[in-house]
RNA sequence: GUGAGUGUAGCUCAAGGGCAGAGCACUGGACUGUGGCUCCAGGGGUUGGGGGUUCGAAACCCCUCACUCACCCCA
C-alpha cells in the first residue's frame, strides 16, 4: 500500500461518520440550549499564544505541538486545545470586557503529537463551552449541570464527576509552601519525577499515578483546608449548588491544574470504562487567564468534552444518538434507455421537494437494481419502463413491506407527498 | 520519548519448515418488468517491507514500518 493515513489520525467512514456527526450535533444542541453561541476559530495560531496560555513547561507545549513557519518566518502551531484561541478571539473582538458576560462554545479538531492509544489520537475533536465575565459560583454550577444533565452522566457508563478547588492568588501561595514542606519531608519516598516537580510545579506532584508515591500523596495536606475565606465560600457554594441540583460528585483533593491563572473550581468527568484515558470531559475556572493574555480583568469558567471519548463511552453503553429515517428515500431505476431522461426529471423534482433520491443506472438486471437500492439504504424503489413512460406514472415499491403502487409523476408535489405518507395498500 | 503484544484476500481468521486456505464480502451465471433465499462458477495475495539461515521460510533469526495496548501526558 503506497499511501496510508499518518500515524494517529483516522478516516471516519460511514456509518460511524454519520453517528459521529449526530453526536456533535447533540452536543451543539445541548450547549445551545444553555445559551452558548458558537464561535468558529482558526485551526492554527501563533505558537506563542499556546505557550503563554497552556504554560511553557507543560508537555503539550514542550513536545506535543505541531509547529510550522509562515512565509514571513512567524512561528505557528496547529491548535492543541480550544480555550487559548477562544480567549484570544474574545479579547481581539472585544467580547471579553469587564462587566460584560458572554457565553461561547466551539467545536472541532485539535492536534497533539502524542503516542496514539485507546481514546488518544493525534487529531481529535473537542467541544468546549466558556463563560466569560462571571465570577459567580452559580455559573460554575450551571456549566457543570449542562454537561452532567444533558451530555451526560446517565448516558455514559461508570461515569463520575470529580471536583476540587485551586484556590486563588491570595491563598494558593500559602498552601504551596505547606505542600512543598510536606513533600520535602517525604522526599525519600517519592519517585524521580515527583522530586523534580516538588521544585518546578509542586501542585502537579499530587497528580502522580506511580503506586509507590500514593501513600505519601494520599495523606498530603489538602488545598481546600487552606483556602482563604473568599475561595472557601466560592467552593462551598459550588458544592451546595450541585447538591441542590441533585448532581452527585466527589471532592478529589488530588485533582489539580498546574498553572497560576487557573483558580477556584476544577472539575473532571471520568469513566473507568474508557481504558487508561479515563477523563472524557474536564474544565475549571480561570480568573487570571484573560489578563494573562493581554485582556482586561475578566474572570472565566469553561470546560471541554473529548468527543471521541464520549463517542466510545456512549457506543459501549448503546446510548449514541439514533439516526432518523432512511439514508435514501427513493431509488429510481429506468428499465430501458428511453426512460433515462424521465428518471432524471423525476430525481430533480423529488430533490426539489426535499426528498432524497438516487438513480440506479448501471444495472442491467432488475435483481441487481433492488440489491443496489437496499445497499444504499433506500426506503422505496421506483421503476420506470415503457408502461410508466406512456402513462406518466412511476411504479413504486416499499422495500420493507413489498407494498407496490402506481403513482402519477405530475404534479411533482403529489408524488413527494405520497412518499411521505404512511405506505398502506390501496383499498380494493 | 519508553515498553509489550500483533501484522496472512476487502473483513474475520486457519495453515507452526514441504502446493497459501476457509467463512463472509465482491463479480458473473442459473434468473431479460419485481429484491432478500438457494445453487454453480469466478476474480482476487510479492503472507506489512528489507535482509539472513535453509535444498526449501507465512513460519526460525536480524533490521525496519504499521497497528493495538500500557507508561507518560491529557479531552
Amino acid at each position: 500500500m503506497k499511501y496510508q493515513a499518518p500515524r494517529g489520525v483516522k478516516d471516519l467512514l460511514p456509518p460511524e461518520s454519520e453517528l459521529f456527526r449526530l453526536l456533535e450535533d447533540e452536543v451543539r444542541e445541548v450547549f445551545g440550549r444553555s445559551g452558548f453561541r458558537e464561535i468558529r476559530l482558526p485551526l492554527f495560531e501563533s505558537a506563542d499564544l499556546f505557550a503563554r496560555s497552556i504554560g511553557e513547561s507543560t508537555d503539550i507545549v514542550e513536545k506535543e505541538m505541531y509547529l510550522f513557519s509562515g512565509k514571513g518566518g512567524e512561528s505557528l502551531a496547529l491548535r492543541p486545545e480550544g480555550t487559548a484561541s477562544l480567549i484570544r478571539a474574545a479579547i481581539e473582538h472585544r467580547l471579553a470586557e469587564p462587566g460584560r458576560l458572554e457565553r461561547l462554545f466551539y467545536q472541532g479538531p485539535m492536534f497533539r503529537h502524542e503516542r496514539p492509544q485507546a481514546g488518544r489520537l493525534r487529531q481529535f475533536h473537542q467541544a468546549g463551552a466558556e463563560i466569560l465575565g462571571s465570577s459567580d459560583p452559580d455559573d460554575d454550577v450551571d456549566l457543570i449541570a449542562t454537561v452532567s444533565r444533558h451530555a451526560g452522566i446517565s448516558r455514559v457508563p461508570a461515569s463520575r464527576l470529580l471536583i476540587n478547588s485551586m484556590g486563588c492568588p491570595e491563598c494558593r501561595p500559602g498552601y504551596r509552601e505547606i505542600l512543598v514542606d510536606y513533600l520535602e519531608k517525604n522526599h525519600d519516598l517519592l519517585c524521580e519525577t515527583c522530586r523534580r516537580r516538588t521544585k518546578t510545579n509542586p501542585l502537579r506532584v499530587l497528580d502522580c499515578k506511580i503506586p509507590s508515591c500514593q501513600p505519601v500523596l494520599e495523606s498530603a495536606p489538602h488545598l481546600v483546608e487552606f483556602l482563604c475565606p473568599a475561595s472557601r465560600s466560592h467552593f462551598d457554594r459550588v458544592c451546595r449548588g450541585l447538591e441542590g441540583e441533585g448532581i452527585s460528585f466527589t471532592v478529589s483533593h488530588r485533582l489539580v491544574r498546574g498553572l497560576d491563572y487557573y483558580t477556584e473550581t476544577a472539575f473532571e468527568w471520568v469513566s473507568d470504562a474508557l481504558g487508561a484515558q479515563s477523563t472524557w470531559a474536564a474544565g475549571g475556572r480561570y480568573n487570571g487567564l484573560v489578563r494573562h493574555l493581554g485582556g482586561g480583568d475578566v474572570p472565566g469558567v469553561g470546560l471541554a468534552i473529548g468527543i471521541e471519548r464520549l463517542f466510545l463511552l456512549r457506543e459501549l453503553a448503546g446510548t449514541l444518538p439514533q439516526k432518523a429515517g432512511a439514508a435514501v428515500h427513493l431509488a429510481v431505476h429506468p428499465l430501458e434507455e428511453a426512460a433515462r431522461p424521465y428518471a432524471h426529471r423525476i430525481l430533480a423534482s423529488l430533490r426539489d421537494n426535499g426528498i432524497s433520491a438516487v438513480g440506479i443506472f448501471g444495472q442491467t438486471r432488475l435483481k441487481k437494481a433492488f440489491l443496489q437500492a437496499e445497499r444504499e439504504g433506500a426506503l422505496f424503489i421506483g421503476l420506470l419502463g415503457g408502461d410508466e413512460l406512456s402513462t406518466g406514472t412511476i411504479t413504486i415499491k416499499h422495500l420493507a413491506t413489498g407494498i407496490q403502487k402506481s403513482l402519477p409523476t405530475f404534479p411533482p408535489e403529489y408524488l413527494s407527498k405520497a412518499l411521505r405518507e404512511p405506505w398502506t395498500p390501496d383499498p380494493v
